[in-house]
DNA sequence: GTATATTTCAAACAAGCATTTGAAATATAT
DNA sequence: ATATATTTCAAATGCTTGTTTGAAATATAC
């Protein structure tokens, strides 16, 4: 009767490997075979534990999704009280973190699939992610006050996710720094965090003030 | 002795279709075989013009970049003494134009490359993109003044070109619009210009008054 | 302890696709 | 007009990789 840590399941392991390395190459690049390697198992065990490779593909995913979101709560982990501006800026954050840690695979993938196209993935991409834009975007009315129309705060939406986003690309083209200048990486995380909350903010403001003018012209 | 236009030579009707299909599939999915016979060509042409397939996606992305910079100058088409504001405005519509443009496929192809990572292409970005960089760059340290510092100016710059690729994703990724709410769409590319230099004029605004403030407590 | 179900494994299989080949067709030059 | 170079073509080749198979090993139940 020792207290060793029983080893994970063979599922189990397939699923942890299968995130990271689906993360790292993508849907195509990522063979069955390295997989499988990796996680200490037999190549026909995809097959036996997860029918084929586009399934395994799939619950990888949301298992990545999972624990991205244990680690790194969409919230940010701000008080639902606080003023609208903090909330954004816990969002911002915490979808800033979840780009930027190395054990988050999630976006990783969402970054990868771009190229691959898989129906069944935007599925899940829409379940998975319309409440988080909807919170956002709950938050970016009450910045943007009565006046503003739907398509502005889809805008203003847009340009939050496309700067956070911005970083993922950042993540992955690993660049052959030929001594250039100062350029973004992955150690500025949360500074770029905090450079979007500031940037953001105002960007909303201006929006803002704008239809303030045009709603005295009427 | 008639006015006939000679047909298309083989290389270039290639490299048409390539840039196209490519900008379509990305680099794995597409295959030599839907090239040639939408090129009207045999497979083997690929190799006899081009040598492989690698060189061939290659040669259709510099092509396209030619021919999306042909359409669209990256300036936008601005006096270039005008206001920093009027220019950078310029910039921003050129880039929008040139990702929405359903017949400019460079941009299409980068987003694709995200999965396929390949080394080669890299290093044309860095050649064909730089500049265009450096030029916004040169615009941002204007606007942000004296007391910027260069990760103020690369983060801004991120934040620009964040939310101008955004509009990347939402032209490939194709929902299955379940009569959701009002969601960004390629007819919008041109509002969304608009918008993107209002949000980000303020954006940049911002960090130039929050360096005004600090600069005084020296 | 035996029977049944579950899981692992090495090897074989099959499909997709880039690439090659060598001959046929066409263009170019002298 | 003839010789040479260029371009096209159908078919074959070979590699990569997902999937299947059936037997062996292991766990589970009674």
């Amino acid at each position: 009767m020792t207290d060793n840590i029983p080893p994970l399941k063979t599922q189990q392991r397939l699923l942890i490997t299968a995130s990271r390395i689906f993360a790292e190459k993508g849907y195509q690049d990522a063979t069955i075979a390295e997989i499988c390697e990796q996680a200490e198992t037999n190549i026909a065990s995809v097959n036996y534990h997860f029918g084929d490779k586009e399934n395994l593909y799939l619950e990888a995913w949301r298992y990545a999704f999972q624990q991205d979101l244990k680690a790194h709560p969409s919230d940010g982990g701000v008080d639902q009280n606080t003023s609208a501006e903090h909330r954004l800026k816990g969002r911002i954050q915490s979808l800033i973190a979840r780009i930027a840690d190395p054990d988050s695979h999630f976006f990783a993938i969402v970054h990868k699939e771009m190229a691959h196209q898989t129906r069944l993935l935007e599925k899940i991409m829409e379940q998975e992610i319309n409440p988080e834009r909807e919170a956002m975007n709950t938050l970016i009315r009450e910045l943007l006050g009565d006046n503003a129309n739907e398509k502005q705060v889809q805008f203003c939406h847009a340009s939050i996710i496309g700067q956070c986003f911005h970083l993922l690309k950042v993540k992955h083209i690993k660049l052959n720094n030929e001594t250039r200048h100062y350029v973004l990486d992955m150690n500025d995380a949360e500074d770029f965090a905090e450079h979007i909350v500031t940037f953001s903010l105002a960007g909303i403001q201006a929006i803002r003030q704008q239809n303030q003018l045009n709603s005295i012209h009427d």
